[in-house]
RNA sequence: GGCGCUAUCGUCUAAUGGUAAGGACAGCAGAUUUUCAAUCUGUCAAUCGGGGUUCGAUUCCCCGUAGCGCUGCCA
């Protein structure tokens, strides 16, 4: 590589499996050091295997790669450039430097193989235990070691930056560039990341594809904070980066060399970060798909239950379960309504008390501030030492749960109507 | 088995010859609170082992050990 040529990376999945989250890393990697170096990112879809390549897979990949919000300034297929690599396939054959036997092999001059890898520094191997490897079954259907060495040159690619576990692929394909007389480029390869055994990450650790994630309710930016971290990071204390952050900070020299846990309680606290930075009408919007499918409430008030809710989930999913109260009859059992150890006498005191403070309120006071002003006050008069006498029987009546928002906050989003009704129905259900 | 890669709190990591080994997540405790969450404060917790090199090693070298990866007519 020369010292002026630009920098150009490319990220090279097959469509034989869904985007898994290891991939999606790489690809980051691969786009930070591309937009870092101000240098392009190629996307190569390795389609040769005909059997396993599936259309739905590589729709699959390509969607992810939109979702992480990265985009490739180039693309291809290598279905699509068998002339290519049948060229250099007879090349190989007329030097003598592959031979065909069934299929066609690559004959291993048997030497020292050196590469200085960008993160690990040298990497030797002795070529001789490798035996002569395959690399096409035919004139018209490269393998993998082959069509990837043709390709990385042919688009000029200067770093080859990819999993920890195609090292010995990278051996086996230098061969190939010195057959072919041509200049390696530069290889980084990247650690790999691990399930809680510490085995590389994969389906039976659970969710592996990225899509999982997204239906899930992760948000891109948390998921791509937090795979920059895995492995990487800038060297001082900060934790929360946007994409432009990581373009301007990313470095391949200070990439970890061991590999890492895909720690999903790390995922969620990023994700619970940017859940709660989120404008509320972009979470709102994407929310709806996680809420009840029949509901009929304004955009103000959906507004105001999201944000309500957005501190106490991690994932989007949640919100459905979370905000279902609001919008659907309360059904739980009588006892939820007791406070501590009051009898049944009490707590119909106490809803009745507050029944009528509420019934005194004007339609146009249901705001959380004015109700809590109120309610507060008459919670101290009511029992002094212990406001939950009065406040938390009121709150089970309005949510039916024993874990929610605060009850001035939801009896403003019922409205006055709505919430004297389902005290009452609390009256009614103490027996 | 062969070859290769790796090794700092439970996890992600900072510190590349001189630090009380720092931060974040998780955990725990406290503050706040009607509950939960959030928030704030505090706290627990690590250099795999053994040799060198050096005045001094997390850091450099060697040997172990352990883990992982590769070992396809998949990529």
């Amino acid at each position: 590589m020369t010292k002026n040529s630009k920098i150009r990376v490319r990220f090279a999945p097959s469509p034989t499996g869904l985007f898994h989250v290891g991939s999606a890393r790489t690809t980051l990697f691969n786009y930070l050091f591309a937009k870092h170096n101000k240098g392009d990112f190629i996307l190569r879809i390795e389609d040769t295997d005909k059997q396993r390549s599936k259309k739905e897979f590589e729709k699959d990949i390509l969607e992810g790669i939109k979702w992480l919000g990265l985009k490739w300034d180039e693309l291809y297929y290598q279905s699509k450039r068998t002339k290519i690599y049948e060229k250099y396939l007879k090349e190989l054959l007329d030097s003598g430097k592959a031979y065909k036997k069934e299929i066609i092999w690559f004959r291993n001059p048997n030497k020292k193989v050196v590469f200085n890898d960008i993160i690990r520094g040298n990497v030797e191997v002795d070529s001789s235990v490798l035996g002569d490897f395959s690399i096409a079954k035919d004139l018209k259907t490269p393998l993998y070691n082959f069509a990837a060495v043709i390709d990385d040159f042919e688009m000029k690619i200067s770093h080859v930056i990819r999993g920890e576990d195609h090292i010995t692929n990278t051996s086996k394909q230098i061969l190939i560039y010195e057959a072919l007389g041509w200049n390696p480029p530069q290889f980084a390869h990247l650690p790999l990341i691990l399930g809680p055994d510490r085995s590389k990450l994969s389906k039976r650790h659970g969710a592996v594809s990225l899509t999982d994630y997204c239906k899930q309710g992760y948000l891109p930016e948390a998921m791509r904070n937090f795979m920059a971290l895995l492995g990487w990071n800038p060297g001082d204390e900060r934790e929360i980066f946007s994409l432009k952050e990581l373009e301007k900070e990313f470095s391949l020299e200070k990439i970890q060399k061991g590999g890492a846990i895909f720690n999903i309680e790390k995922l969620n606290w990023f994700n619970s970060q940017y859940i709660r930075k989120m404008p509320i009408k972009d979470l709102t919007k994407l929310c709806l798909k996680y809420l009840p499918e029949k509901i009929d409430y304004k955009q103000k008030d959906l507004e105001k239950i999201i944000v309500l809710e957005k501190e106490r989930i991690t994932k989007l999913f949640e919100m459905g379960d979370a905000t279902r109260f609001f919008f659907k009859d309360l059904k739980y059992d009588q006892n939820l309504l007791k406070w501590k150890d009051a009898d049944k006498i009490e707590i119909k005191a106490s809803l009745d008390k507050s029944y009528s403070i509420l019934c005194d309120i004007k339609e146009r006071d249901f705001r959380a501030d004015k109700l809590k002003a109120v309610l507060m006050s008459a919670a101290k008069e009511f029992n002094n030492n212990d406001r939950g006498k009065l406040l938390w029987p009121l709150r089970v009546a309005l949510s039916g749960r024993d874990k929610s928002p605060g009850p001035f906050e939801i009896a403003e989003i019922l409205g006055k109507k709505k919430t004297l009704e389902r005290i009452k129905k609390a009256i009614e259900l103490i027996k």
